[in-house]
DNA sequence: GCAAGAGCGTTGCACCTGCAACGGTCGAAC
DNA sequence: GTTCGACCGTTGCAGGTGCAACGCTCTTGC
């Protein structure tokens, strides 16, 4: 009879991590900011500066299309971010934080540095090699067979 | 102005991570058995043979009572499981494997052990420190506080 | 025995998600 | 200039999720 241990089984114990670590962060934004996590994504994507479009978003952080394109969406109605069409491709949709959006950015991304910190001090205040791994999985499963 | 890098956020590296580990593990049954991760999940825990109620899986998965429940409801529907009140404390309902859930469960044991065996070898052959980290930092973050 | 409270599992509801399909726009070929 | 195909973002739809509230059952105290 086959006894499986789900606790020592590394993709849950990964799955239980990451939804502990996601759901940490996200009361800081949750309740100040009425922002989900997808919306925390696209706008913390949005803070380099630019205007991007939901492609791009789509592609460098790992949501789909209409995912991207709903949380555009409710961003766009709570005031943090303009979408514009692009006038040269106006297949193109340009999001662009507002300065409500920036002022959130702002006030955001030191909590996250910090609590980025207590993460690396539980785990022992050297977190590169763990950092090294986590990146090391994620490269191995980036594509798309094994089937 | 704030240029957050979210790529090196270690929030979304991880969510990222356990995103692309679980989709991958759950190819290998969703198409085969039609189970969900959550529905795994519970499968998994009742591999230990005895009874289980649906409280005792939500303390110990990290699935929240209706999500366990639900699970339960689709897993006795396809006839991997059955759900029987117990009759000494008729609150309670046990959620056993039937010999097709058990098949299943023996098909898939293997196959998990070889898809984590990957993980394994992508790590570098010697995953011992990471999962103590994995670990480490999910004791760090099991409670409920940090505000 | 009875009432109040706590425990267990389920259900309602609003929301989010994944996938496929769609309309609108651009680029390439003729 | 037209037509065909590709691309971009949105929408429909079915299904899953989180949270609160509910019904039923047991326990406790009287």
């Amino acid at each position: 009879m086959t006894d499986f241990n789900l606790d020592a089984f590394l993709p849950y114990q990964l799955a239980v991590l990451s939804a502990r670590v996601s759901a940490g962060f996200s009361r800081h934004y949750r309740k100040a900011y009425g922002i989900s996590v997808a919306e925390w994504r696209v706008v913390a994507h949005l803070s380099r500066g630019d205007a991007v479009s939901v492609r791009e978003i789509h592609e460098r952080v790992d949501m789909d299309k209409p995912k991207v394109s709903r949380a555009a969406s409710r961003l766009e109605e709570a005031g943090y971010i303009t979408k514009t069409v692009n006038e040269t491709d106006r297949r193109l949709v340009e999001l662009k934080l507002t300065d409500k959006g920036r002022a959130m950015i702002d006030a955001l991304a030191p909590i996250a540095k910090a609590y980025e910190q207590e993460l690396v001090g539980a785990l022992g205040g050297d977190d590169g090699p763990f950092r090294d791994q986590v990146r090391r999985l994620g490269e191995a499963l980036k594509p798309r067979q094994t089937d």
